[in-house]
DNA sequence: CGGGGCCTTGACGGATGTCAATCGCGGTGG
DNA sequence: CCACCGCGATTGACATCCGTCAAGGCCCCG
């Protein structure tokens, strides 16, 4: 639920997809990948680094919708234009998929649909349950509840060290809490025993079961 | 975005479909229409009444994910089991629609997947919609903001009265608040001359202008 | 060594949850 | 027809959690 989508494991991964050698596009920290109301005519799939899809209002209020892992898709459930804006966390690679070319398959190869239409319900169903964590959870379940997804997306690292590139900003415009209770609250669970904060941008997990009965972890996890 | 999905004027509705004359079935007052963990072999189109969908956690909250109208679809951002449970808040008639054939008809009929997929970007909109309102939102806002979404949906209703047939509990479990909360805000609106209450199951909207405001309503609506 | 982010920690206030009492209405039975 | 009952809604008092404001610490980089 972290993530836009993930593909793995889907028609289009493994599909012969005319992204033989797509254009493959890097992007910094905090350079934008695309605006709100751009038009949407590209997807784009993160291969390297973490991109935040967020949207902005009038009144400076930011909530993030996702943060994308390599493997996520950004762009899928969007119309004409696209909803929100996107940068980079950290120095990102994506492959760019024209739209347009994804449409065509899409209508020349029905089981892909398909398979998109799962995605689109996987996708769904992940919104649904960030809806559940923002409401339904005081602030140390949804950090509990966020550290557990990181980690269980963690990529080839050592064990229970899970890196957070992320700032407390984006975490707090994440949960729907302010950078002040994002902080106690990390603290909290340092105090407790059960993190520990070996260095910036790295979290270390000491007691993965208790973590996950804090952030009660079956929601907000697919 | 109170609603499951809207299909009037998308493909469905109007494609020849093999709903020639579909089952329909009745469902009572809190009778279940269908539960978490059921196999997802069949679509529910709300013909009448309101069927709610919400989701239920071990510590006894409750997530009323959505309440479904007339012309609304529910299970179709669905895996192979239901992710939540659904009945009725009233009185409610239901079109039964069989996943497989439509599945069958998606396979043959390119541009219906399609159509189904826009239907599902939608959905995965209104969802995040959600997020933003039940995060972002204080609880009069919250309030106001689902009364003039319920207003939006009444269908054949008088200038400015609207029917609202579920009771402060399902409205809280749906805001994420507590039933007081719901009431007094309720009351807050209603000492403030914006709303009247003329009987129960009932809100007449005296300036809708100022419960948009309030609501602020260009989050929530799609 | 100094500066500037970012993070942490503390004090305080306000919004919302919790607990409890009461109201109002509709149904039921006397 | 009226009294009683029960459920949902309302209202009040109080507690708690989180946001706000403010100060200070840590770390990287100049």
């Amino acid at each position: 639920m972290l993530s836009a989508l993930a593909i793995e494991n889907t028609a289009y991964a493994s599909a012969p997809m005319p992204s033989r050698d797509p254009a493959i596009r890097t992007v910094r920290p905090h350079e934008p990948l695309l605006f709100e109301g751009d038009d949407a005519d590209h997807l784009y799939e993160v291969i390297e680094g973490v991109i935040r899809v967020y949207k902005l209002f009038q009144d400076g209020r930011r909530q993030i919708i996702s943060f994308a892992f390599p493997g996520d898709v950004i762009g899928l459930g969007q119309g004409d234009t696209y909803s929100y804006d996107c940068d980079a966390v950290v120095f990102s690679r994506v492959r760019v998929i024209p739209k347009g070319d994804l449409m065509r398959m899409v209508r020349e190869r029905a089981d892909l649909g398909e398979k998109m239409l799962e995605m689109a319900a996987r996708e769904i169903s992940a919104a649904q349950n960030l809806s559940i964590v923002l409401c339904r959870k005081s602030a140390i379940e949804k950090v509990a509840n966020f550290l557990c997804a990181l980690a269980d997306r963690r990529r080839s690292t050592a064990a229970d060290v899970v890196g957070v590139p992320m700032t407390r900003l984006d975490i707090a415009d994440y949960l729907g809490l302010t950078i002040e209770t994002v902080s106690r609250n990390i603290s909290k669970l340092r105090s407790m025993g059960i993190i520990s904060l070996p260095r910036s941008g790295v979290v270390a997990i000491n007691d993965m079961q208790r973590l996950r009965r804090i952030g009660d972890c079956d929601v907000g996890l697919h």
